[in-house]
RNA sequence: GCGCCGGUAGCUCAGUGGAUAGAGCAUCGGAUUUCUAAUCCGACGGUCGGGGGUUCGAGUCCCCCCCGGCGUGCCA
């Protein structure tokens, strides 16, 4: 790729020259100005402000004389035009309409690659998202680690990375013990046909058993020894279960437009074990404890870490160590996420401890992105609590989405007047009934805990996913109603109301937001910046209904040119952030 | 006990050391001959859990405490 073909924003002509002017001025390094240069809190302040304080303590002297000195040495230029003292702060009034067609044009000509980087060009990010047991529905609880997973997936990439995408599928364990145990115990399910919800309440079923009957515990342990044995029955029951629960599960991955590059399950590990618990046990690292086998952790503040139970058979952090040795074989990674729920935040730790006591340098490169917890409101007694599927309380993704969709549905029909030709009803009752629950799951900070809610879930009105989708909608209407191809050649001169002005500093703003959002692993950065960025066209929209003027589609031409290029760059950035969280834009709605 | 996460308006949340702490929901009042009212405008609403500290400046960083959640060797 040629340097002129990367899809990366020009810098700011017009920061460019405060940051040039101060550094001449200042006895500071570019860094630590480009660091203090920041925007003051209202745009009658000013575009650029530098807070002197940092420079006080420098040149041992008061900030406000320091800001106002700067001030009068302050040469005006064609790029900013003035600079002022207000207190101890040094403002900056820059040539708004230079920096207004520079940020356009930017727009305008990257489209769909503007906010995009190429800064991690050559490197591999591998991210394990979703991750679910098999013979088991995905339930809301499910939601979160698929979509935070998918973003950061989308938000890496457009930062020029190569992304692995894992389902690391939760196919082997102590539990499908049980689950064999069942069937040979209770015998009224037909392995061949059992759906998911058999296979579900044949697991809750013998739970709830094996309460009272210690000895079916024992059962569904030596259920499992024998599949772990590779005895022909109890895997061919696991072939089942396992087939069953993945065609279920693309079910609803399409339904989120959810994909991955690998599949590759836990049991895909299980031929490396041996030879890594061998390794491990010849080094020394692993030892035998109360008949089982764990790596003592104590030296460093954290549990064992355990690799063999005393039944001899193995667990998951054994297969997670096989399947990090194997990821990074296989995709030398600059960088492996795991999107796990915060619960397993110990855990975590643990594993990057051994992977780092077995010598592996990249251990380092590992990394844990945690989320609060899904909790429910119990009906009876008000109180918070976890879902537990072994109690067979979950609520069916599928059932969430599909509720989304028909709200959708009924709010389409009740405006399908307002809806222009062209727009298939049901496509855009998908796109906004899931478009809501998927914005609803990633504005949240990921850390917090979120209460299930189905009202605030499919919400469609205030600061919602549709909410974005509308306003994306009404761009798009403007778009059509132009009849004309934006010019990118247009002077932005007739842009003067402050509200364009504020949408152009958000615009601006996107392409460093996306890297904060890389950097914090944290889409719902994405989130509300769209949030932001649509209240301002909203209401910029909307001073539009109430007078002629201030339309996009004015009477003057040339400020209706001005207005269709920003407005069609607010359109391709709100399409851009949609896409990064994995939301539809519909153009009609 | 120890560890991690959270505590900001009645509710749900933004705010990643800077000027007067912001949204949405709810409540109340307005806006539709107009580019889509899934919208907008206004009002009401705050000891940023408490206390110390660092700093010119703390919701933001550090320490202690309180509350809630989660985790803390044979599940994943």
């Amino acid at each position: 790729m040629r340097a002129s073909e990367d899809p990366v924003s020009e810098a700011n002509p017009v920061r460019e020259e405060i940051l040039r002017w101060l550094a001449e001025s200042v006895p500071l390094e570019r860094q630590s100005i480009e660091a203090l240069l920041d925007v003051p809190p209202s745009a009658q302040m000013g575009d650029y402000v530098l807070p002197c304080f940092a420079l006080a303590s420098e040149l041992k002297r008061p900030p406000a004389e320091i800001a106002s000195e700067l001030a009068g040495g302050f040469v005006p230029n064609d790029r900013v035009l003035r600079a002022a003292a207000a207190g101890p702060y040094l403002n900056f009034f820059v040539n708004r309409p230079l920096m207004t067609s520079h940020v356009l044009r930017q727009v305008h000509e990257l489209g769909a690659d503007y906010g995009k980087a190429d800064s991690g060009a050559g490197k591999n990010v591998v991210i394990d998202y979703s991750s679910p047991n098999i013979a088991k529905h995905l339930g809301v609880h499910h939601l979160r680690s698929a979509l935070i997973g998918r973003s950061l997936y989308r938000i890496f990439e457009a930062l020029g990375y190569n992304c692995v995408g894992i389902n690391h599928l939760g196919d082997w364990g102590t539990s499908f013990g049980k689950l064999i145990a069942a069937f040979e115990r209770y015998g009224d399910v037909e392995a061949e046909s059992a759906t998911v919800s058999q296979l579900q309440e044949l697991y809750v079923r013998f739970s709830r058993e094996a309460d009272q009957r210690p000895e079916l515990q024992d059962q569904a342990r030596r259920a499992f020894q024998r599949l772990e044995g590779g005895e022909a029955g109890a895997t061919e029951l696991w072939k089942r279960f396992k087939a069953t629960s993945v065609t279920e599960f693309e079910r609803i991955y399409r339904m989120l437009g959810i994909s991955f590059d690998s599949y590759a399950p836990e049991s895909f590990y299980l031929e490396m074990t041996d030879e890594v618990l061998r390794r491990m046990k010849q080094s020394g690292l692993a030892r035998e404890s109360e008949d089982a086998l764990i790596v003592p952790l104590d030296d460093y503040g954290l549990p064992p870490y355990m690799l063999r139970k005393a039944d001899e058979t193995t667990l998951y952090a054994t297969r997670d160590i096989c399947a990090a040795e194997y990821r990074w074989r296989k995709y030398r990674f600059h960088l492996a996420l795991y999107v796990v729920g915060g619960e397993q935040e110990l855990y975590f730790r643990q594993l990057k401890k051994v992977l780092e006591l077995m010598g592996h340098q990249w251990a380092e490169r590992v990394e844990h992105v945690g989320f609060g917890l899904l909790k429910f409101r119990d009906a009876e007694t008000g109180l918070l609590r976890t879902g537990s599927t072994r109690q067979g309380e979950m609520i069916p993704l599928e059932e969430v989405l599909r509720s989304g969709v028909e709200k959708a549905r009924q709010k389409i029909r009740e405006n399908l007047d307002k809806l222009e030709g062209g727009a298939d009803p049901d496509e855009l009752a998908a796109q906004v009934g899931i478009g809501a629950v998927v914005f609803s799951d990633l504005s949240v900070k990921r850390a917090k805990d979120v209460v299930f809610d189905w009202d605030r879930m499919l919400d469609f009105e205030g600061d919602t996913g549709p909410y974005v989708q509308y306003a994306h909608a009404r761009l798009c209407s403007i778009m059509r109603k132009a009849g004309e191809e934006v010019s990118p050649e247009a002077d932005c001169e007739p842009l003067q109301l402050p509200e364009e002005w504020a949408l152009v500093r958000l615009l601006e703003r996107f392409p460093s937001r996306l890297r904060a959002a890389a950097e914090g692993r944290e889409p719902s950065m994405i989130a509300n910046y769209l949030l932001e960025l649509c209240a301002q066209f909203s209401a910029y929209y909307s001073a539009g209904m109430r007078e002629a003027q201030r339309r996009v589609l004015c009477g003057d031409e040339a400020t209706r040119a001005a207005r269709l290029l920003l407005v069609s760059a607010v359109r391709h950035t709100i399409r851009n952030g949609l896409a990064l969280l994995g939301v539809a834009a519909p153009e009609r709605m």
